[in-house]
DNA sequence: CACCCCCCTG
DNA sequence: CAGGGGGGTG
């Protein structure tokens, strides 16, 4: 009855930051309380878990550290400048959201500023943070070549790089819970391997840096496990906020790099702390894993260039459109659809193809995925590729002379400003590819830089309503046209990306071809086409309500929307105008 | 009453 | 796309 039940939406929630993703969909509802998935709570996320951060145990032994580390060789160099944050909460309801935002922010420089440690509240959108991130890459990069030389024979059994390069996926290995582009997302940013623990540990076993009294070895030993966990540390949270906006695909990236911290949380390596698998695998973690790792089981269609491959299917084979779909993508296909075949026969054009004289989609008519795969990347000098990365990959960018990948990152810095722009409206649209009925919380999440009020909301709330209403209609239209058109089986109704319908949906909401529309969208859009055509021939069309109940089956299939949205600057090129 | 949705209109 | 009315829900 009510398609809207979930917009009123409860409390903020409190894990907003790792659970966010479509608040409509069924599978997210209020992932603050009654979460249907009660694991997703767990504290078990790194960016979570509070408690980690309120580890004054760990800060004040960082202080100590610090002190004894500046006198060693080691001494790293301070990087001092990027306390502080640099925005401040706005009023209410945003601050929430800020502070979240701010437990999340890991200890960046532990040994080096031990009282800085709450002042991470350094946005994204500090230069700082790049400017810290290389100085942190070049103290872990100094770190490890002490490590290595002094544990070649171990390090060097288990590549000390290739240990922080492959995914581990300690504790997340078992149960391979469907392959699909689903399982990218979250990769970056769980953290569920013992990594740093390992890095450790060969520290542990090397003898002591050369230029230390011999009288401190005991000393020693515990001095450079925790200069190297709190770097790792630093550099894992530096990489972590850099990730929070990433679309989920980097897989490698699943810089397993986990808090040493976090050692209340050790239990989350399996025991035998490290039996790792397929270092490529991240893309088989286990949605639960990521789940209780209280990463949210959003995904992203942006994993789409991965697997985009899948097109062009073989005609008579069905195309797993829900695997292959993302999983984000949670809607329950009637039965119909899953007998499928849907690709058997589609409408296209506003033209009907037969199964059998139609073979199948065009590949063409997807948009070129890009690729952007870098399978090897490890840690210490991935970020060197890191920004190139940061680029959602359905962002188009072929537009050559936009190299100025290090300007559209999401480092901008946050201005929360008053009304809506234009860019606004485009992202809006483009959020409607995955949700069609926005919470006006969800709304709120991804829209960080914008100021809520009643008035905003509304306006946003309403945008989203004349969205719908020309998704409808177009829907509708086509509908009746295939029925005009002799179509007398609903299940020969498939959008494609070069059926009129889509193409009309596509210049209304992503003009600029600015995404890669996610194929849920596809496959929503035809499902409603269906839906319509169904009604309308069964002559419900009579009823003056007769569009409600598809109004609220549509209502229901909302997907999550990619990390990257979130962004204040996503995408980029559309808020420079 | 508040909020949201849909519909219609400009 | 914005306004405004009507209607449903809580």
């Amino acid at each position: 009855m009510e398609p809207t039940e979930s917009v009123a939406e409860g409390p903020v929630c409190y894990l907003a930051e790792p659970c966010m993703a479509g608040e409509r969909s069924p599978s997210s509802q209020e992932l603050g309380g009654d979460s249907p998935f009660p694991w997703a709570q767990l504290p078990s996320s790194s960016l979570a878990d509070p408690d980690w951060l309120g580890d004054e145990h760990i800060r004040a032994k960082k202080a100590r550290v610090e002190t004894i580390v500046r006198g060693m060789c080691v001494s790293p160099n301070p990087l001092v400048p990027g306390n502080g944050q640099t925005r401040n909460s706005p009023c209410c309801p945003e601050k929430f959201r800020e502070r979240k935002r701010k437990q999340s922010l890991p200890i960046q420089q532990g040994p080096l500023r031990p009282g800085s440690a709450q002042d991470q509240g350094m946005r994204m959108g500090s230069p700082r943070v790049k400017e810290q991130l290389h100085l942190l890459k070049q103290q872990l990069r100094h770190l490890q070549e002490h490590i290595v030389q002094a544990a070649k024979p171990r390090a060097q059994a288990r590549g000390l790089g290739g240990t922080l390069s492959a995914p581990q996926k300690n504790g997340c290995s078992s149960s391979s819970w469907a392959a699909g582009s689903d399982q990218h997302q979250g990769s970056n940013k769980y953290f569920c391997g013992a990594e740093t623990r390992k890095v450790a540990d060969d520290g542990h076993q090397s003898e002591k840096p050369r230029c230390l009294p011999s009288t401190a070895q005991a000393l020693l030993e515990i001095l450079r496990k925790e200069v190297i966990s709190v770097v790792a540390q630093a550099v894992d949270s530096v990489f972590q906020r850099v990730l929070m906006d990433l679309p989920d695909n980097l897989p490698q990236q699943s810089i397993s790099f986990h808090r040493p911290v976090a050692e209340s949380r050790s239990e989350h390596s399996p025991p035998g702390g490290g039996d790792y698998k397929d270092p490529l695998a991240p893309a088989s973690f286990p949605r639960r894993v990521q789940a209780q790792a209280g990463i949210p089981l959003e995904n992203s269609s942006l994993t789409k260039p991965l697997d985009s491959p899948k097109y062009p299917i073989s005609p008579g084979k069905v195309p797993k459109p829900y695997q292959g779909s993302p999983a984000n993508c949670p809607f329950t296909v009637p039965s119909y659809i899953q007998e499928n075949q849907v690709y058997n026969g589609y409408w296209s054009h506003g033209r009907l193809q037969d199964s059998s004289s139609q073979s199948l989609p065009s590949p063409e008519s997807s948009l070129r995925p890009l690729v952007l795969n870098q399978p090897h990347l490890s840690l210490p000098f991935m970020a060197a590729h890191l920004e190139s990365q940061l680029l959602p990959p359905s962002v188009k960018r072929e537009q050559s002379g936009r190299q100025a990948v290090t300007d559209v990152l999401p480092f901008s810095s946050i201005h929360i400003q008053e009304g809506l722009n234009p860019g606004h409206l485009k992202k809006a649209k483009l959020m409607f590819f995955y949700t069609r009925y926005p919470s006006s919380n969800l709304l709120k999440a991804y829209f960080p830089d914008v100021q809520f009020n009643r008035c905003i909301t509304s306006q946003m709330i309403k945008w989203f309503s004349n969205f719908r209403e020309f998704y409808y209609i177009q829907t509708e239209k086509f509908a009746r046209q295939a029925i005009s058109d002799g179509v007398t089986n609903p299940k020969m109704l498939v959008v494609l990306r070069d059926s009129e319908l889509f193409r009309a949906l596509n210049m209304h909401y992503n003009k600029g071809n600015d995404l890669e529309v996610p194929d849920c969208f596809l496959e929503i859009t035809g499902l409603t086409l269906q839906e319509f055509f169904r009604a309308v021939i069964a002559g419900k069309d009579s009823d003056p309500s007769w569009k409600k109940p598809i109004y609220k089956i549509i209502s229901k299939l909302d997907s999550d929307i990619p990390e990257i949205f979130k962004s204040p600057s996503y995408p980029q090129e559309l808020f420079q105008n």
